[in-house]
DNA sequence: ACCTGAACACCGTTCAAGT
DNA sequence: ACCTGAACACCGTTCAAGT
């Protein structure tokens, strides 16, 4: 089919090099020929991302799991599923993601949502802050991982690079905004970083915070 | 300047619609010409980012100020120059954002992280935290906007639209993912929604959280 | 030092036509 | 029902040349 043609080619070059045309020499046919199964090139990577999505595991509701438990498995499997595309991330916001999909794992995120203790109308806010906090890590570490791609390294040969880059500018060695990297290898680092930051939202929430 | 140029470009048109082409037709120059003030459209970008970065309000350390009303002055600031500039979250990630505007915001971002009594790596930790969130909540935010204005109408009256259509599929009616929108303007909504959910991460980081 | 013209290698998409 | 060819209106950028 060829919206599975279109993911692998996204997943082998990137969103970047992704084309129409390009999909089309791929399946050896004219670039137009796509327009008899598609709108346009929207309508297709709005089909590409709802593949996606249905890679994302559905947590389980109840079943003894804390609610805590659920929010992070939902954040935690849908940053997986980018991780596996790093496009989709790139283009997630620019489409609804009303697909079959996505309706099916949204359902399932309100589901979860609503085991907390929250009223409804906090246990959406903090379904949406968790959502959107694993949408900015993720975006900002896919597009770590590009960078690094592109300039042939890893993500730490780069963050070594930069700084050293960065330490020449007269100023910045005495501002100290370069600090000491952990001697923990990168990837480590940001599993735990993911998990920190939901420990930190999913106690506020637990707390039931009014303001601090 | 020619960067000026470029940033009140994007402000009225968009990224989309921005091209080296536009803007030297807007400058009444060849395209080329841009070529001899900038290296590459990323470049330019680069640079017109740093005019962005050169809006936020740099909040003052100490003086009586809380750390977590630190950390959140600087999600606040970061925010409102998105907002005045929604290309400028679209192609934030894209870009090192090294340039003197933004080293000076990070420096400061850094001064104040480290007024909280977290150790160092929770610190910077939380810091990261905070600036993934206000990544994903205002680029979701500023989506919103950009696909209402495309489609003539507000975020609201699109969300209302997108609930009706949504409900038409077979299925969806019964599955409860729609939900009763709260009768609150949405710009109100919104707000306390980012306040609320930075609340949650700042009372969680306070409470020195390890695991929940 | 600053700007141009012509050209190259790309895009997405329309439209009329073929089988 | 499915695919093509030619064309249109765009891109960013190179390179040699002008003033």
């Amino acid at each position: 089919m060829i919206v599975a043609a279109a993911v692998r080619l996204l997943d082998e070059q990137g969103e970047a090099k992704f084309s129409m045309r390009a999909l089309a020499a791929r399946l050896d046919v004219t670039p137009m020929s796509l327009y008899w199964y598609v709108a346009d090139k929207d309508d297709l990577l709005e089909l590409a991302l709802d593949v996606v999505a249905g890679e994302m595991e559905l947590p389980r509701t109840s079943d003894g799991l804390r609610w805590q438990d659920g929010l992070r498995a939902l954040a935690v499997t849908w940053r997986a599923a980018m991780l596996a595309h790093p496009w989709a991330v790139r283009i997630y916001n620019d489409y609804l993601n009303i697909g079959p999909n996505s309706m099916r794992f949204s359902a399932r995120a309100l589901e979860i949502s609503r085991e907390s203790p929250l009223p409804e109308p906090d246990a959406m806010a903090a379904l949406s802050a968790i959502f959107q906090y694993a949408y900015g890590f993720t975006a900002t570490e896919v597009n770590w991982q590009e960078k690094a791609g592109a300039a042939g390294t890893t993500t730490e040969g780069l963050i070594e690079e930069i700084t050293e880059a960065v330490l020449e500018i007269p100023g910045v060695a005495e501002s100290g905004v370069v600090t000491e990297r952990p001697k923990e290898p990168e990837a480590v680092l940001r599993e735990r970083q993911f998990h920190r930051a939901l420990d930190w939202m999913l106690a506020g929430m637990a707390a039931g915070v009014a303001a601090p």
